[in-house]
DNA sequence: ACTGGCTCCTGAGGGC
DNA sequence: TGCCCTCAGGAGCCAG
């Protein structure tokens, strides 16, 4: 699934192969995405440089000489560079054609993913614009969540999902940053102290930051910019682990759904 | 202001 | 072998 660790893992691999290119054409085979591909994408970034390639969440930002792409690999999505010339696959939707015979293939089984472009500046884009901080960055700490977690009540595993509190925390490494400092995916987000803030904060920022060093996780599509899965997978504590033994204490992991997600966790270690 | 539920989509996997 | 059902999930959207 592409998280916030798939994303820059993408854009990693993507950006010694697209900055300072310059875009020669763009083929939409299917632009049926979750909004779909504007009509007029080719002439928009035809003839464009690629100033950069950033990443905001779980966003890919593409700077162009005028305005800016901005790609979201949805839940199966990817963005690889093969050669212009190789025949597309299946759910192959979209095309970026480089002027070095390469191109930037968006690929998404399930088209949950976007690709869009906007002229202003994409931190004033809406989809961005109330997003929360990074938790790669200094900005992001326990202080930040203990702070905007005060009279909520729902389950802190949620709150940790909600991309205005921090950005980039799907459903694996929300499981998988609280196993790691103790704390219960259910319990409210509002009745946990300032120093279990702390550790949940380092919890996330490590997890992330572990599974970018290993590629991101594959459970089923995600490949990176050049087709390779990632590996993050074989070190997963509790997700998908429902019965199995718990690495610290070898009590069963249990597994149950809360607010449609499955959510994982020890019942001896997270209180 | 929050919260929970619904929704989009396709492919995998299980049951029979 | 094949069909049908359920599930997976990011995140916008809506109603309560």
């Amino acid at each position: 699934m592409p998280e916030l660790p798939e994303v820059e893992t993408t854009r990693r691999g993507l950006a010694p192969h697209v900055c300072g290119r310059e875009i020669t054409g763009v083929v939409v085979r299917d632009g049926r995405l979750r909004w779909p591909v504007p009509e007029n994408l080719c002439d928009l970034v035809e003839g464009q440089c690629i100033a950069a390639l950033e990443r905001r969440g779980k966003y890919l930002l593409m700077r162009l000489g005028e305005g800016s792409l901005i790609a979201h690999l949805g839940m199966s999505g990817s963005l690889r560079i093969v050669d212009g010339d190789s025949p597309p696959r299946k759910h192959d939707h979209v095309d970026i054609l480089l002027q070095t015979g390469a191109c930037i293939r968006f690929h998404d089984p399930r088209r949950f993913g976007c690709l869009l472009w906007t002229a202003e500046e994409p931190d004033r884009h809406e989809l961005l614009r109330e997003l929360g901080p990074e938790p790669l960055q200094p900005e992001f700490s326990g202080a930040h969540l203990y702070a905007v977690s005060r009279g909520r009540t729902a389950p802190v595993k949620n709150f940790i999902m909600d991309s205005r509190v921090v950005v980039g925390v799907g459903n694996i490494y929300a499981n998988e940053a609280l196993f790691r400092c103790g704390i219960h995916p259910l319990r409210s987000a509002g009745r946990i102290s300032a120093r279990r803030y702390g550790a949940l904060a380092e919890s996330i920022r490590q997890t992330l930051a572990d599974s970018i060093a290993q590629g991101g996780t594959t459970l089923r599509d995600f490949v990176d910019a050049a087709g390779n899965p990632g590996y993050f997978r074989q070190v997963l504590q509790v997700y998908g682990r429902t019965g199995e033994a718990c690495t610290r204490c070898g009590c069963p992991i249990c597994g149950e759904r809360v607010g449609q997600r499955s959510t994982y966790y020890c019942p001896r270690c997270q209180k």
